[in-house]
DNA sequence: CCCCGGCCATGACATCTGTCACGGATCTAG
DNA sequence: CTAGATCCGTGACAGATGTCATGGCCGGGG
């Protein structure tokens, strides 16, 4: 970098609960000469504590992570810190897109793309653009809304290890044919048979 | 490298369907200067393809993959190539690492170790020694297999995205009543008390 | 040989789950 | 205020699921 003062270095925190995949990027990043990996996180609680410590310009978040995922650490930090953050996902979904960027998230990255992709989105972002990626992003036009309620999703995450409805509905307090009749509504708006199948289809659909 | 004929250069097949991780651990195994990717493979039917038609030294195999899991290719291209394989995979439980070490699978990381190790691991395996995370094996020794019988296996496979009693039977060709009398051995072999429960906990445990 | 233990398969029965029709609460529009 | 729409909560009923007792089939000992 010849021009430091019209390119200053960016400085990034990474946050990813695979070791493999965070020092893979972090080794990567570090090559870059624009680039300065200044944290390593294994868990959203981690990162959003080193953020609000370290002020980084840019964090890249992975989405699933123990504790507090991506999504969620980007909304705290929006709060408290001036960083952009960049969140990366296995899972790439429209309704997980749709939540990052009303948490006021950056970029959105799936980890289907080439690693090379990440340095450039980092500068990109650091510079006060946006960057979605594109196929998601027409995915995200063109796709259906989460149609369960509020408590009815109550219902579904209180069921998906598998509890039974006695279970489901003590942990909500709730007569067991209440949990019935949100289940019963479930199966019936997403077209399937089993408790099961709704819970997966809704965590494909990244409603869960 | 100064000694070339000492350390001649190997020649890794790289599978992963996770593009995001295969390029960083693709770019970063080429700075190393003994070390010659010669494919990057995003599925297992490719990987089995590639390892064919190039007969690399050293197969370098992500667990989860569509088509082949990791295992699985390992396994056939014992009968076909001289290939040494290294597994690596995000959910490393005692059951995969035996099903692992029964395929004639050389080396076994899981994804949560540095990446920096893969490459002495590859040299390891390359030279002829075996490698095994020293963590999954401790946990290996000290643990119960799995319970279930065969047929009990087949069951909660053919009904682990939640499909309906009657679906399973019709996929095995069973009396439905038959389906449910092994359902319940399985619930009462794992003490839990749903289908569902029952495929998260073998799942988890490797078995399935 | 016969018995025993393990596995697989089945049907009857009890329990749980999903469906339905209903009432109450809240919010919005007219 | 009232009507309509939407969501939450509930109990009665039918059907699916889990439990149990039973029998057939095999392979290994006594």
């Amino acid at each position: 970098m010849t021009e430091e003062t019209a390119r200053p270095v960016i400085r990034v925190l990474l946050a990813d609960d695979e070791g493999m995949i965070r020092s893979a990027l972090a080794a990567l990043l570090r090559l870059e000469g624009d680039i300065d990996v200044i944290a390593e996180c294994a868990d959203g609680l981690q990162a959003v504590a080193e953020a609000e410590r370290l002020q980084p310009d840019v964090c890249l978040l992975d989405l699933e992570m123990p504790g507090l995922d991506g999504v969620e650490v980007a909304e705290r930090l929006r709060r408290t810190i001036a960083a952009r953050c960049v969140v990366v996902t296995r899972h790439a979904r429209p309704g997980v897109l749709r939540r990052a960027l009303s948490a006021g998230v950056a970029g959105f990255l799936p980890k289907s793309r080439d690693a090379g992709e990440v340095a450039a989105v980092i500068r990109r972002v650091a510079a006060g653009a946006r960057y979605v990626d594109p196929e998601i992003a027409a995915d995200a036009l063109s796709d259906e809304r989460c149609p369960l309620t509020d408590r009815e999703l109550d219902v579904l995450r209180a069921g998906r290890r598998g509890e039974t409805t006695a279970q489901i509905a003590r942990a909500l307090s709730l007569a067991p044919g209440t949990v019935r009749n949100h289940v019963s509504a479930i199966l019936a708006k997403l077209a399937v048979d089993t408790r099961q199948q709704a819970v997966l289809l809704s965590q494909d659909r990244g409603w869960i």
